[in-house]
DNA sequence: CGTCTCGGTGAGACTAAGTATCACTTGGAG
DNA sequence: CTCCAAGTGATACTTAGTCTCACCGAGACG
């Protein structure tokens, strides 16, 4: 089964229609690498500005999409292979995305909800670098 | 010295200047509970709409306003009494906020650098939750 | 004293990212 | 086949912020 009609089972599942908007959609998110932008898609073509906003923000929803922050706080996109929650760590070079199989710092909530008399409920926790491949190819450049 | 001195004399002393326009912003900032946006100081007046963009980009590079990362990915500013970087806790109820001394995932950014391969460089993290007092007030209407 | 220079200012145009409106279209249940 | 709620697209609007550009004004210099 293609990633297209996993997703649209899972759109059909949940009650909304798989229509050539959205497939198109769908298809243009499939190509991108990494992380995108709305206006990413919307060189694509075949669905118009107002419904590719919608269909990512429904993607989102169920889980197929997630949103990344960037380090200047402007919210990327990136398909999601695992619906539930995550972090990211990006590479500021590349762009490219690891994700990070469980949430790392949920020890660290139980701590702090102790220590601050908050009862903390969401975080927003994304991490920033330079991956392993950007790492060598800057130090090869310096030995260059 | 008040607080406004203070300001001025940081932005005096990295060659800055301190003119009538950045002291309205300035005082219409102190003026600020907890979290703003750029918009809630617009209403002070004294300063033009791109003065006070700008004055809040010059007292954010320099440490005296923080960033706010809110849940809906929207950024609101906010006194900084700690220059250096430090994490918050936002009340989704009364929008209090707690600052966290050291940032709590130093820790746990070590060992993700080893266990991704990145260098870890930067992070965004921002918690939200019930303070200690919206806590007992829901639990009091609950009981009521 | 004049004048020059450069940081700062304000009005307003522009941009980016996203939402709202509203008439139109269409998939698919009956 | 028909009908209607879901979906669509053009476009206006909003929000948050930057850019442009003519102008202002305080201090350096002569």
């Amino acid at each position: 089964m293609s990633d297209l009609e996993a997703i649209s089972l899972k759109l059909e599942a949940r009650g909304h229609r798989v229509t050539p908007s959205r497939r198109a959609v769908i298809a243009a998110i499939l190509q991108q690498s990494e992380h995108f932008t709305v206006d990413d898609l919307l060189s694509y073509q075949g669905a118009g500005r107002a419904t590719v906003f919608r269909t990512i923000r429904l993607l989102t929803e169920i889980g197929v999409v997630c949103r990344v922050l960037m380090e200047d706080a402007s919210l990327h996109y990136r398909v999601s292979e695992r619906g539930k929650h995550h972090h990211h760590v990006v590479c500021s070079d590349c762009g490219r995305v690891q994700d990070l199989d469980q949430c790392v710092i949920a020890d660290v909530m139980r701590e702090l909800s102790s220590a601050t008399g908050f009862e903390i409920e969401g975080h927003w926790l994304e991490l920033y670098g330079k991956c392993s491949q950007c790492r060598s190819r800057s130090r090869a450049v310096l030995a260059g």
